[in-house]
DNA sequence: CATATATCAGTCTGACTGACATGT
DNA sequence: CACATGTCAGTCTGACTGATATAT
């Protein structure tokens, strides 16, 4: 049987791949913690978003994602259903919703941000701090310079 | 309208996030390029297992990347309608299948490997010679910590 | 008979697409 | 009227689940 082979290093030797597949690792933690929750990835990421400035409708903020506003429909839905966040129309263009996080919300943000914090830990086990530090710094600059967005 | 707004500064902190975000890109990216082929992520994956080792079973092939048995019938019936792959039932087992790489399926490994290379080149464009080694060297890490089959 | 292998059919999520009612 | 916003309904892929035919 011997079910431990290794992946082949030609596929090792790809940075996408690697990248791709420890992406899915931090992906897989993050949506498996937030699950416990009842929410997904994309409900932490409108909370964070709704902390740090309130968008002016919610087609900006699915804009700040690069998702399609439909998908944000749900997401909205279920974060307004668990009272984590509040909308209004607004009075200048009723057309648009102006979104904002309740207290509640304030408060489940801080729990999964240090829950968050703990799953990084986990995470990085294996490296050292100053290790985390050089990561986090390339990761970072990965992602400004192919995704504008992320400055 | 404005569609730069940042990402929230506290999602950016989130090294589990960030992670999978840049993880995505070069998924993104590995995927575009083989679907230009014909071919999936998992074709390219399976190419490069069938080049490094003959596999005694469809099923160890699975268990190799941790995918379902049955999500690999698809594949490999690609592989081998593109004739880049063969098989034969195991004499021994003939509940098995023997599946090895094609003349063909060698040299198109080949030529997906230098693409893949020129597409890491333009995915760490923005990292130095030495940056990339750090680079792969952390994340080579991260993946036989949290995944043995790396290696 | 119980187990292993490959396959098929179904579900479920995330990402995308097109249509549409409402408001500007 | 053209356009913007939010919503709904559909598709499509990848990952998972359960059932089945064949072989051991």
């Amino acid at each position: 049987m011997s079910d431990d082979r290794r992946l082949p290093p030609r596929l090792l030797g790809v940075s996408a791949y690697v990248l791709a597949r420890v992406g899915r690792l931090g992906r897989t933690r993050m949506a498996d913690m937030l699950r416990e929750r009842g929410l997904t990835l994309w409900d932490f990421a409108v909370l964070t978003a709704l902390d740090d400035a309130p968008p002016s409708s919610q087609r900006e903020l699915a804009a700040q994602f690069g998702i399609d506003p439909s998908d944000l429909v749900d997401v909205v839905g279920r974060l307004l259903d668990l009272g984590l966040a509040a909308r209004e129309r607004d009075p200048a263009d009723r057309r648009r919703y102006l979104v904002a996080l309740t207290p509640a919300g304030r408060a489940e943000l801080d729990r999964l941000t240090d829950r968050a914090a703990a799953l990084d830990a986990t995470l990085l086990a294996p490296l050292t701090p100053d290790e985390r530090t050089v990561l986090t710094d390339l990761l970072d600059r990965l992602l400004t310079h192919h995704d504008p967005r992320a400055v």
